[in-house]
DNA sequence: CGCCAGGCTATCC
DNA sequence: GGATAGCATGGC
């Protein structure tokens, strides 16, 4: 059985270079998955998703995953000014995707000073520490050891995240965040040695569905001082952004980031500033 | 070879 | 409070 979501114009072709998620890839004909419900084919069909194979439990997950309940067009009408219209038209179908909790984790410690490139690389053999084909579990982390993190690629990162698996293991995990404001979330995310402001703004909206959580990374300092003409350090241009969209700021930084960086938005191409680590 | 990569931490003042 | 090195690893 599979399952067809209508979704407005959805092209799934950016969800593994959309730098949310660093475990999926291109297919002829859409993105796929291995660690996720026994692995997926996901594909652009008319104006919406086709996911299989997909049982009954298996739907409400994606539903959920890919957010497909939410039309940001709606969502950023009241705060769509000309660069971030010009960002959703480069964009169609982006979705903010709600990813599981520890797995974000995992990525976005990985993500601090690291090219894309590696991230993924770093993902992919963190993949093989768990069972079945699933991402490893925190305590699975945890019995890798420091050593063994290393070995991955994660170099001086790797106690952070052993001591961060440790923590979610003792009940920092996502029903700990349940109920909690933004700024609430966010102060609990910076108990996690690893984890600053952008990481975890990044977890807080990819993973927990805070909306307004507006991640500010060095292209994202580029795209707003191109773009708004808004500089200085990441603090007050997260301050500025959040201010200007609003709840749903993240999503704007979504489609603001993507669109930046493919180059479809600023006059000299940012492409070629992000080089091959863009590709594969 | 040197420089850079979705930053964070420790250490200075 | 704010500013500044140092950091494992691999690609270019």
């Amino acid at each position: 059985m599979d399952a067809r979501y209508l979704c407005g114009r959805t092209d799934p072709l950016l969800v593994p270079e959309g730098g949310q998620a660093f475990l999926w890839k291109r297919e002829q004909n859409g993105i796929s998955c291995s660690h996720l419900r026994g692995g997926v084919l996901v594909r652009a069909c008319g104006e919406g998703l086709c996911i299989a194979p997909c049982t009954a439990e298996d739907a409400s997950f994606w539903r959920n995953y890919f957010d497909l309940d939410s039309d940001y067009a709606d969502l950023l009408s009241p705060v769509a000014d000309a660069p971030l219209t010009a960002a959703m038209a480069a964009c169609p179908g982006l979705r903010v995707l709600r990813q599981p909790f520890f797995e974000t984790i995992c990525a976005f410690i990985s993500s601090s000073h690291n090219a894309l490139s590696r991230i993924r690389t770093i993902m992919q053999n963190l993949l093989l520490l768990g069972e079945n084909g699933s991402f490893p579990l925190a305590e699975q982390i945890e019995r890798a050891g420091v050593k063994g993190l290393e070995r991955v690629g994660l170099g001086y990162r790797a106690p952070y995240l052993y001591k961060s698996a440790c923590m979610v293991r003792e009940g920092l995990n996502e029903s700990a965040f349940a109920g909690l404001s933004y700024e609430q979330a966010l102060s609990q995310m910076l108990r996690f040695p690893g984890v600053g402001e952008k990481v975890a703004d990044c977890v807080l909206l990819f993973s927990l569905g805070y909306r307004q959580a507006f991640p500010v990374d060095v292209w994202m300092l580029r795209a707003m001082e191109e773009l708004y003409g808004i500089g200085g350090k990441p603090a007050k241009v997260k301050l500025r952004a959040m201010d200007r969209f609003g709840e749903n700021a993240g999503i704007a930084q979504a489609y603001l980031f993507h669109a930046f960086r493919t180059g479809s938005l600023s006059a000299q191409s940012a492409a070629g500033r992000a080089g091959s680590t863009y590709s594969t």
